[in-house]
DNA sequence: AGTATTTTTGTAAGCGCTTACATTAATTTC
DNA sequence: GAAATTAATGTAAGCGCTTACAAAAATACT
């Protein structure tokens, strides 16, 4: 691999305006300039990127820390984030966190070393003094699906509870008042915040939840079939089934037509996230919208703006759902178990 | 941050010798390692890995090319490739190439440009003399999901060709004899394999394929939806529908049942890669298995056996897929039209 | 004890690039 | 057209680390 030096040999210039050419920030004649193009392409040189960012202490990269690989959540957040980047000619260095405290440590480590310029973290499983703390170091940061206290510029968020509020209001609306719920894991913010929404339009409605009807769920399909067979094993009566995310959704209907139970005529069902598989189910799922890869986009421009001082106009940190209506619920029918 | 120099100054050594308790690779008293160690525990040190690499030439990372961040094939792909090499100490470093030919090399060259040990690519648009050239340099490399005349031993691949029999005489088995098709794209190898393996599973049974029941779709949901309209459009009676993959499956399916066709009752259909979805699909996906993460944490084997040394037994590079009977398809009713 | 070995540590030359500063060349200005 | 500006280029000192090679210390062998 042909190095810097061997350029400016052949273009019999110094080093330096080498690397000016290379990076174009300083001003080098048209007549040297083209020399030194020229004799790049005679070598087929490439910086190393590395040696670059040891000189410089940057990188044109940023990190993005994502607790899996898998999973359309995952997937549709990368895409937003990379695309965005990309567009403006910036990488992406991908890491996972597995939700473990340990593992997305390591991560951010591993991605501060690479010299990142900045930090996307959708960050599960460190404390906010973690994150508190390493907004001090010299690296721009910002957090994806959470609100740190002292970092809310930082922060690109949905409103969790507002989502979990609109679906149980919606289900309300249509004259159900019995519900089963499948929480996602308990220790996650998001889940937690889901349910306190429900909870809130039960209680502005005068309504209540039977607690034998709420189960943890895992936030994927098998927490669906599972809570299904929870929620049908007490027998109490409820019209209406709520799930975490569509996932868990996805799942507990794939269980209810397996024992029988009709979608929606007996069961209205509602999600979250809607996913692209939200609207490839059978029924169609009717879900709480979350713009995750607008809101992975919305961290890009953030980094554009704070990192690169690419002017970004239209920043929003605090987004809202909505509720998209498809065919997975319908008005409480009367006289039913 | 503390560098290698701080901490030989705060424990009265050499800075050769902090590098060498730091890597491990050769011989240090305990009394001298155990001072570098307190040293650098009290400066919170952490090696500057962009340093190392430079001055190593390694990274103990690996570049992963894939086509796109998102969908359940790539992030089945991603984890089983993360996941193997992340216990083998090893970082992921993922680049997307989106399955065009300049970003595909781009992303290359970034991967190559960040001094990755090796590359695991799926490339699909750069040819392959391109990757005949590229083996050539002194990067290890994997290919997955494709073979190159001559890089036999590092192509980690399916035999697409029979999964696509498979699918057919799987039909056939059941009665079938009037078949659509929806293709993946035509330009890809995988899509015109799977084609390819149909055609020879009538050719045996001595049927044949009508042209006006072949569209080509894209390998997504709308492929699908658009497949099924085109494919209804020519009044051309078929009793089974074959689709490139599985969320094209999905997305005929859901048009089916808009229309008020019945799967399996009227058509069959049949998908490709039991991807997450098919398992929670009305009706139950009837597939091929593409065992895509396994296939992909055998790359990275391929990968810790080549570049690290680190034996792997079961090294496998060819894979062949299997059919997963679900609830798709039925025996051909007789008396359709 | 003296020499030959082996082990441990240190010295210093890079890895390929950026960039502050110095120098030289080209333009302006009066 | 000489002095003052401004633009273009070059020089050289790092960035933080690895690693030949050299030197010193410890151990083994007569």
């Amino acid at each position: 691999m042909a190095t810097i030096y061997e350029v400016s040999e052949l273009a019999g210039v110094s080093l330096a305006t080498v690397s000016r050419v290379v990076n174009n920030n300083a001003r080098v004649s048209d007549k040297t300039k083209e020399k030194v193009i020229n004799a790049m392409n005679e070598l087929g040189y490439k910086p190393n990127t590395i040696a670059q960012s040891l000189a410089s202490n940057r990188s044109n990269s940023i990190g993005l820390l994502v607790s899996e690989l898998h999973g359309p959540f995952f997937g549709a957040m990368m895409s937003g984030i990379e695309g965005e980047l990309r567009a403006a000619g910036k990488h992406t260095i991908i890491a996972s966190g597995h939700s473990d405290e340990q593992t997305e440590k390591d991560s951010i480590e591993f991605l501060i070393g690479r010299k990142c310029d900045a930090l996307i973290l959708h960050a599960e499983a460190v404390s906010d003094e973690y994150l508190q703390e390493l907004s001090k170091q010299p690296i721009e940061l910002v957090i994806i699906n959470r609100v740190v206290p002292g970092l809310e510029s930082i922060c690109v968020s949905l409103d969790n509870e507002h989502g979990g509020f609109l679906a149980t209001q919606y289900l309300i609306e249509q004259g159900h008042t019995q519900f089963a719920y499948i929480t996602g894991p308990n220790w996650k913010k998001d889940s937690k915040d889901r349910y306190a929404g429900h909870l809130r339009a039960l209680a502005e409605a005068g309504l209540s939840q039977h607690p034998k009807l709420v189960v943890e769920g895992n936030f994927q399909q098998s927490g669906g079939l599972y809570g299904a067979d929870q929620i049908l094993s007490v027998k109490q009566p409820f019209t209406a089934l709520i799930c975490g995310n569509d996932e868990m959704a996805s799942g507990a209907i794939t269980r209810a037509r397996e024992l029988g139970i009709q979608v929606p005529q007996q069961v209205s069902v509602v999600g979250y996230d809607n996913i692209i598989l939200a609207d490839y189910l059978y029924p169609k799922l009717t879900t709480v919208e979350y713009p995750v890869h607008k809101m992975g986009q919305m961290a890009a421009k953030l980094i554009l703006a704070n990192t690169y001082k690419i002017a970004e106009e239209n920043i929003v940190t605090a987004f809202t759902p909505c509720l998209i209506e498809r065919d997975s619920c319908i008005k409480c029918q009367p006289n039913r178990d």
